[in-house]
DNA sequence: ATTATTTTTTAGACAAATCTAAAAAAAGGT
DNA sequence: ACCTTTTTTTAGATTTGTCTAAAAAATAAT
């Protein structure tokens, strides 16, 4: 297992490929991957070869039983790993992202269980994602949570995930006071552009949709 | 920097690559890596080629300045992770090395610094070889520390590092009640073979001379 | 000083992972 | 149904790191 077909097996997980219904296009796997579709179709058939991936030409991938089993391990290794950046280290929750890209590929079974073991078996990363267990089961829904853009007016409720984790996205939330955890209230919302205005401990904001869009609350 | 890259730099360094003196041999270095010399000449051209070693057909290979500084900073990530995982993970002190050789290739200032600071900077790793600071510096000798072999009948000293760090070896010396910190008397030496009379806490072993060129006592 | 042996380098091949350009297949439009 | 556009695959090239076998250089032995 390389490093580089670890990194196919998870985005390929993470577009959907673990459900039977539609595969995954290599072009959309070309793209999240900041690759070559024709990139793509070699390394689809090297893993098809391994039996990681379903793959027929034209026809997309999805991964095999054993492809989720190893795509699971190696998010479950990477959201243990920004957990201990950020609980054991103080990294900022815009900062895990990359090292933690790294971290997951190391090759350690006792590693990770001790790191799992030192946190006290997180069940959550530091965005709110679900861990994998150790044996592959993996809360998909993790709380009942629903997108902020999708609660109505007057909604009071708990941050407990983000959907984009990327830097400037968390950058922006650290800007406005907006972590996991924080009670959010629904005030008002702007029918022209979707925009939201917000409570968020004692401060008010105003939110654009796009934003709107990549918080999970927990409504109460 | 590849992987790769950086695992020549420190096979160099350890056959003491950084003295200006003798050149370390292609040979020397493909039998310490397990590779083939021939692999090595590609590598030394390339390593020569980045500034990192001086190589010159048949002449051997040495360290230039920024390869040292290289290396010394692969050789503290090594040791600062042998740290961690024995004093954080509870590793054994014969396991961590197979998981350092991963983790030194991580690619995180902030990270290695912090991991650090957790610890409390330690000058030593778990076999008691000297940490490299941030800035380059390696205290070479350590402790004023003399092999077990070459000390006289009659000495009481304190095992404060081992040569050799391979697993066989480390777990010998943790059968025979050997660890870093503990005291050790000799009581006599056998002239046929070289072999010693010990005493180690309250136990008295006979070790061969193999075992005994490969601790290092400071004698008291 | 030649010859023989050992060490080191070169030449050529291979696997992994990537790319560009061209061909083939699938999907859309009229 | 036929043509056009988009998607996907193939073909061929490149880089890194490795190998084997052969050539060249350095050492050692007679
Ligand atoms: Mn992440
Ligand atoms: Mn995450
Ligand atoms: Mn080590
Ligand atoms: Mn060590």
């Amino acid at each position: 297992m390389t490093r580089s077909e670890e990194n196919y097996l998870k985005t390929i997980f993470h577009l959907g490929g673990s459900k039977t219904t539609t595969p995954i296009t290599t072009n959309a796997i070309a793209e999240q991957m900041e690759t070559k579709p024709s990139s793509v179709t070699d390394m689809a058939k090297r893993l098809s070869e391994k039996g990681l991936v379903n793959y027929k030409k034209y026809q997309g991938v999805s991964l095999s039983e054993l492809g989720i089993k190893t795509a699971l391990n190696i998010i479950r290794k990477h959201r243990l790993w920004e957990v201990f950046l950020v609980r054991k280290l103080d990294f900022t929750w815009d900062e895990v992202h990359e090292v933690a890209e790294q971290l997951e590929h190391i090759k350690s079974e006792k590693l990770i269980d001790k790191i799992d073991e030192l946190l006290g078996f997180p069940k959550y990363d530091p965005h709110g994602d679900p861990i994998p267990t150790k044996n592959g089961d993996i809360d998909e829904q993790g709380y009942d949570k629903q997108l902020l853009s999708e609660l109505p007016v007057g909604t009071k409720g708990t941050c407990v995930a983000v959907k984009d984790s990327s830097v400037p996205f968390l950058q922006y939330l650290d800007k406005h006071g907006i972590s996991i955890g924080k009670t959010i209230h629904i005030l008002g919302k702007e029918v022209f552009d979707g925009s939201l205005h917000l409570r968020v401990g004692n401060r008010e904001h105003t939110v654009s949709q796009q934003i709107a869009t990549n918080l999970y609350l927990q409504s109460k």
